[in-house]
DNA sequence: TATTGTTATACTCTATAACTATA
DNA sequence: TATAGTTATAGAGTATAACAATA
């Protein structure tokens, strides 16, 4: 009997994949409640912070979600003082979300937790064998043929 | 204005896993249903043609679900005639999973379906990066510090 | 007609608790 | 007391449809 009985299933790419993404998950979501997010919270706080202005179809689009999932995220970080939904002069539909001094300070703080998560989980890896796997990645899911 | 703007989370070694996962786990949805499997029950079937005899539970670790989960998935998979629960002389309490020839010969099959979608899917890369990338994976999911 | 934000809802996946029969 | 299988249920997370206001 081996010690890993996964009966050859670790022969496949995707399985790898994928157990390495639920370690690196777990850790993460982890380092993030102690900032009161999420991942997706604290992905959506970064790019309003990093774009000020988007608009929720926007940050739906870039976070590859739904907008209508968008809806109580933002309700959630509006009511904590870290963004603000304000008027945009000329299209009265689209709320511009504008990044509160809060929000950014705890964009900074959180991004220093998950670059130190990153380092921790990933610590196996020397500098060059993360930027070889980044490499890699991005070119499996920026291969030419999908969108 | 970038193409993608994704206000740098790409920086990330998570945010390309997951984006990764994520095309991956389309593809091979798509190409396990025509075999009428999730991505969950073809491991299932294939650790039980690998190991003919497994109980519930221990199929259980090995994919590192809940138990009780796994109930309703061997129910159809049984249903289907693609494997049988089998009394284990000595303990009443187990089940033994047989894979029925049915089964084998679909595991057979949509192992090779599988075998596809991966060239297809990581065809960005060479044999030598698909293995680089399994051997820096692998590191990341069985880090020591680890269960 | 199309789009933005919103609400309500449904669906999938997973986790937990409790039960039975056995050990 | 503990374990295997089972049932029921609850909770995330995500997807879909429809609506009002606006373009």
């Amino acid at each position: 009997m081996t010690e890993n009985p996964d009966a050859g299933l670790s022969q496949f790419i995707g399985y790898n994949l994928k157990r390495a993404l639920s370690v690196v998950q777990a850790d993460l979501a982890h380092v993030l409640a102690a900032f009161g997010l999420r991942a997706v919270s604290y992905s959506a706080l970064l790019v309003i912070v990093r774009t000020p202005g988007i608009s929720q179809s926007d940050l739906a689009d870039a976070l590859r979600i739904e907008k209508s999932n968008l809806v109580q995220l933002i309700d959630d970080l509006a009511g904590r003082g870290l963004v603000t939904r304000s008027p945009v002069p000329g299209d009265r539909r689209r709320h511009a979300l504008i990044p509160a001094e809060a929000g950014i300070a705890l964009a900074e703080a959180a991004t220093r937790a998950v670059q130190a998560h990153e380092d921790k989980v990933f610590g196996a890896l020397s500098l060059v064998e993360r930027a070889t796997l980044v490499h890699l990645l991005r070119r499996v899911w920026a291969m030419p043929g999908r969108a």
